[in-house]
DNA sequence: GATGAATGAGCGTTCATTCAT
DNA sequence: GATGAATGAACGCTCATTCAT
């Protein structure tokens, strides 16, 4: 298994092919709104704070995003849309349901594995942010989430799950399993268990709890 | 299944045994909180809200809670005390580990169920909690968390479950998983499932994938 | 004449029959942002300031009014209020329209005379009211200008005034005519000219000027 | 009479005989800037504003002005310069004193019958900056003024105005009239009177209410 | 000269908390 | 105990102005 999940090639490859001002200032406000986000979370944190961590004026935040709303929904958005990107590719080489859970998995935690903080920051605030923007939708998110879901219903049409998984609720109870467990550990300073155990027995619960046929081939019970 | 799980004795026995004025006052303000910010979040709600819900003074709620920090966590505790009650009570008449894992999911379910709009509090402002109030330890919270972490344990202890769960990180998982259905289902205006169906499939993942043994009674694969 | 136009009546009987607190901090607030806009121009002066001229707290501005612009306005409607009744009682007590046309000339260079602070304001800051606040219809003023337009068209009716003039255009220019000589005469530091003989002169050319008739009886010429 | 009053000859010859990117681009923004400042006043213009319609970066219009409030009193002094070279050139045609106010008269409101968005910001603006900038002298302003001042004055002399007269108060007035005439009249979308018949009434009224003698060639009234 | 991204002082407004009644 | 008017610290955001290119 791989946590610590080396990205694979195109990060490797070439970083940031051109690092033009305009791009690199609003990296740069982004990456200290990470930290600033984690360190107090949204409503905590200052505007002032993330831009005297950018090394940037307080205006400048202004001329990237709209407000402080923005820059909490476009990190969302920057950081998720990279995320699919790596997890696409990942998810497209494994050919079974099982497998590709397991995948999923393994992949998730081994983000946060690599970056605590930025999952503190996905983690935590995420919730709030469906509280306080009624309106913000968070595509990137829904994607996210149907990466599972598309993997749920792939299993259970080819019979690989049991034909009563529902898709639509598994894909929220197996991310809530993820995000607290992610959340648990990014949060605490002596870590409380190791992230590659906890993805081998998570993969293990939920690919085994799912599964149509348990080892001796036998059909599990489906709900009625 | 008993998803609306009536309230089984206490509550009906010992209504409110003395309604002096001291109490009543607190409870309404509590009651009214929990609307207020289910309604709004914590960072949104205002205090001047909450009191006028309640019927009382802004000043009012400063003779019962120290602030508005204390008041979000007096509510979790105030609330979790009623449900870690019910919850020991109805475990405590299953035997084995899968039973009580099962009736754990029902019943945090059925709570959900009975109260939408108090899960909706107590699953998003939770988190947020934990990140604005680094010293609090959410105690009760940390008693629920040890329902679940001690009906795994016992599974592991009498063989049911696989040797090598951890219920420390296990137990995380599972209220993840029912936190984040839970919040799905508390907070969108149309239902997006059953949570009975719900709590049934959950079950089954839960239970089917934790335990050491499949239905043929051979061991399942344990982590190496 | 009199400029120096004793308040009648009602002033003199009872000033504030019930100085109950809030109505006193109300009053002081608005008497505070008189002198503030007044000594600065609304756009310079800072609520900060009205509040400590007032010796109240920032904050308690906002108990009393909407935000800074409603202050403005505020300020418009509650003196515009008092001067208005005024005005009628004085301008019902004179039959023709020659003497009321007079009249009022007299009471609006004496409301200068007597309160040169309020006159700065309600003279300039009214004008670009109408400009920021283009929903801002200033009812009271449409009221102060309608007690001219009334007497003109008074006097046109009754034959006094030629029958051509046109009451909607004059009481325009006999306001910005007067509103012109208040503001010049109370802006300027050392007064460039007697306010009692401008309102003679004033008078003089406004009556004049509408008569029908000259002294010696003779038609004057109207426009074709 | 004459309100359209084209311009009579000086524009009609030389138009602009070097077109030089300088003074172009100067031009420009003082032209932009009428419009923003008519658009939303002063202090709600946004300098980006006007340099966006002028066609050229924010930092350019500092090149040429050397701060907001020099925008505006340049625009006065540019506009006025013109103005005045009209006025002086059409006043000196017309030798009685009566017959100079009347054509003032006229030419005023025809100005702002030929450009009712400079007059616009003339007109409105003119007041605040009286009060944001103390120091502000208005040169112009004030031989604009003089211009009506030098009228009244020669009336006064020559007896054909009553030999009480103060033309420094009644220039005020005189303007004021017009200007507050002229800025209702600029301001509201559906013109609520004619200019034209607006400046033969004001004529009326001035040169009538000043004479010294009535068309019977009966001294009027003097005051005391 | 021209640009426009960057600056940061400045201000309006909010709202948790206090305390005189 | 209960009230709610008053407080004032705190902060998001704007926009005139600068200056490196």
């Amino acid at each position: 298994m791989m946590i610590h999940s080396a990205p694979t090639q195109e990060v490797a490859v070439i970083a940031q092919p051109r690092t033009n001002g305009t791009t690199d200032k609003r990296r740069r406000i982004l990456e200290a709104a990470v930290h600033v986000f984690a360190a107090r979370g949204f409503y905590n944190a200052r505007v002032s704070d993330i831009a005297k961590e950018a090394g940037v004026a307080d205006g400048t935040i202004y001329l990237y995003f709209k407000n402080k709303d923005d820059l909490l929904i476009s990190l969302f958005e920057d950081r998720m849309e990279a995320i699919l990107g790596r997890f696409r590719g990942e998810l497209a080489r494994v050919p079974d349901a099982a497998g590709r859970l397991r995948r999923f998995i393994e992949l998730h935690l081994g983000m946060v594995a690599e970056d605590p903080t930025l999952a503190e920051v996905l983690t935590v605030e995420l919730r709030q942010s469906a509280k306080f923007m009624r309106e913000y939708k968070a595509p990137k998110f829904g994607e996210y989430l149907d990466l599972l879901g598309q993997t749920l219903e792939l299993g259970r049409q080819t019979g690989e799950f049991r034909s009563d998984v529902d898709p639509a609720m598994l894909k929220r109870a197996v991310f809530g399993a993820l995000d607290e467990v992610s959340m648990v550990w990014a949060s605490s300073r002596r870590r409380p268990y190791e992230l590659e155990a906890a993805a081998e027995q998570l993969a293990q619960m939920c690919t085994h709890g799912l599964l149509a046929r348990d080892a001796s081939g036998r059909k599990t019970g489906e709900s009625p």
